[in-house]
DNA sequence: GCCATTATTGACCGACGAGTCAATAACGAC
DNA sequence: GTCGTTATTGACTCGTCGGTCAATAATGGC
């Protein structure tokens, strides 16, 4: 009689990956290291994985399965009849499912947030940011027709805006020890798209002012003051 | 008399190393591709770095160098007097500049944006991020105070969602092979921002439809659909 | 117990690549 | 040419680690 499959082995050499990966990255985590950690043999890891870098795909699998039940699952159809207040509230509806589940799956959600960024590895993200903004472009596109969202709204760049910023959301949440209020937060999301900065009505007045302008407020994120000494530390540590 | 040095070995080797970390990434690149590239022996890459991440940081530096120009350099001041339209004016101007110098320089920004989101790279762009961050904070602020920006702003989440949406205009631009018309891209932004999606008063009126709410028009960015046979065909490899 | 079948193991092999350093080269003064 | 000083070189060392596979273990039937 043949010996039965070990039953647990695959998940056990899966959850001790996640954890090596999360805290070595893909390319410095070493199978001795997933293996040791998982209790099992390095034979065993590759009667599973036909390589490290399966392994890391498997996962991402996983990660990609759970979310694509929110992302672009759901498109605006011709026969949709919705008012705005509708529209947002299922938009709303949509972000807190979405925002929960990758509360709930924050280490694996972590990995491919952050392997998923890397060179050979980009495209995982890449195919799924298209799909995701693709799909928020149709809504706006929706928007546009309904007289909800502003005519002159470009499609393209706007859908990449928010995109974005969801994007920004979720690389910050997965870091969190404790759980935000993510209704909150959300709304306030929304809100800062839909509603936009502005002021109503009293801001165009205030507006008018004269005096030369100065300041910025729109910044490009990956910048840092490079005379910050203690960065400077960092970058020679 | 000493043999005098070669000027151009360190720029030659960070040139080269600039390409290979582009094309395999910092972890798989090779110093002996780079010293083959540069045409520089290996002594004379250690001669100049003390590791290949050592180089890694020195083009790190010059690009948060030139960007730190850019982000963060301008605060509001108490003293500062300005109307919305003189605001928006600036930060039209800055984000312009900013995203010039991006493009000017994609390699290296691609370069930073890619590899300075992996694991024991992050802190690199998270620390550029929180300034650029704390900066739309600040500016979020002197709106707020001014009348110009609605009251009820949850500075820290709009802050986050500029900031990411900003992120992820830097890196479709240096992606690109050919240069967008930056200033309809970047006013097109900030109206997203300022203005928000939703028409002005029309809106209102329409979304009182009593129909149940179906579609979601915010996504969590990441995510794409896992039915797309494509995409699994890719995970699989 | 033996048996056939399959699962699991971890010592081992060999490729890879970071980093070293003795040998060689470059330089102007004499 | 020799000399002293410094720069540059690349063959080499050695540690790391992905992946292999012969040895061992587990299983129920007899």
């Amino acid at each position: 009689m043949a010996r039965p499959p070990d039953k647990t082995a695959r998940a056990d050499l899966l959850a001790a990956a996640l954890i090596e990966f999360d805290e070595h990255g893909v390319e410095r985590a070493t199978v001795e290291a997933i293996t040791s950690r998982a209790g099992r043999s390095k034979g065993a890891f590759y009667l599973h994985f036909e390589s490290k870098e399966a392994a890391f795909l498997a996962l991402c699998e996983s990660a990609f399965a759970g979310l694509g039940e929110f992302i672009g699952a759901v498109t605006p159809s011709s026969s949709l009849d919705w008012g705005l207040e509708a529209l947002r509230a299922h938009w709303l509806e949509t972000d807190l499912r979405a925002f929960e589940y990758v509360w709930q799956h924050r280490p694996i959600l972590r990995l491919v947030l952050s392997v998923g960024m890397c060179g050979r590895f980009a495209y995982l993200v890449d195919a799924f940011a298209t799909v995701a903004r693709e799909s928020i472009a149709r809504w706006l596109e929706y928007g546009v027709e309904r007289g909800f969202y502003r005519a002159e709204l470009d499609i393209a760049i706007t859908s990449m805006a928010i995109g974005g910023a969801y994007d920004r959301l979720a690389r910050e949440l997965v870091r969190l020890e404790k759980k935000p209020d993510l209704a909150r937060w959300l709304s306030q999301f929304q809100a800062t798209f839909v509603e936009g900065l502005a002021a109503r009505e009293r801001a165009t007045k205030r507006g008018q002012s004269p005096t030369k302008p100065r300041g910025p407020a729109g910044e490009e994120p990956v910048a840092a003051k490079t005379r910050r000494a203690s960065r400077h530390a960092a970058l020679r540590g």
